[in-house]
DNA sequence: CCTCCTGCTTCGATTTTCGAACCACTATGA
DNA sequence: TCATAGTGGTTCGAAAATCGAAGCAGGAGG
């Protein structure tokens, strides 16, 4: 399963500089990828049921993120299930502020479920 | 142009739950989003100079973006360019941790041009 | 043996992204 | 006046990414 990760000092999609945050931009960006380290963040987890916090996203696509993110040493598989690496968790935290924000998103744009830190479901 | 752009409150891909955070996740997962606000916060910049500064992203999707970004009030269209609104200038103050993390996670996975945070060009 | 769970892989269908070509408009200047 | 160049886009066929249902192999329990 070829999955060639952006790392930080190799040329990236969009970005011949090989800056570090232009990988990490890359990376990021690709559908589910802060989606899987947030859940994970929250709680390690297996496969299947990583898949069903992803409100079911694609077992395919779900394999090649984890493969990237485990190149990118941002995760790794142990006995119970995917877990944060160091620098992974660092990663979640450094996007934490983003929680923060959206809800001040939400608030401003006005289409908030009100406050909207509440609706855990 | 239907361009519609996940908004916190409303259900997005991915989930049902309408957190905000769920739909900044989704909107910022999009190819070449958070790439397009970072490049605004540097300086603001028109269609073509934007499209230049991301390395030639293909017009289309500049386009799409830009809708979608316009639409969830996070960059405004002015005479000389678009310009970040008060709530992108947020996201992306939001966002920043990430570049501090991107240049350790360049050194500690040692495929970083060494430092990695000069590399200006 | 049967059933249910697991972690995946496969593959055709759908969606997204690409990128070159093109359109309309505004200079600039020879 | 005719060209040349810049702007902000749109169009559309091709390529790449994603989807998602089905299937496979292995382990545990009954």
């Amino acid at each position: 399963m070829e999955a060639r990760a952006p790392r930080p000092g190799v040329p990236v999609r969009g970005s011949e500089s090989g800056r570090p945050v232009m990988a990490a931009l890359d990376l990021l960006g690709r559908r589910w990828t802060m989606r899987i380290l947030w859940e994970l963040s929250q709680a390690p987890a297996g496969f299947r049921e990583l898949q069903r916090r992803c409100e079911r996203m694609s077992s395919s696509v779900l394999t090649t993120r984890l493969d990237e993110l485990t190149g990118a040493c941002l995760l790794t598989p142990q006995a119970d299930g995917y877990h944060l690496t160091r620098l992974g968790q660092d990663l979640v935290e450094a996007l934490s502020p983003l929680d923060a924000w959206s809800r001040r998103w939400a608030k401003e744009t006005g289409t908030g479920t009100t406050g909207g830190s509440e609706g855990v479901k």
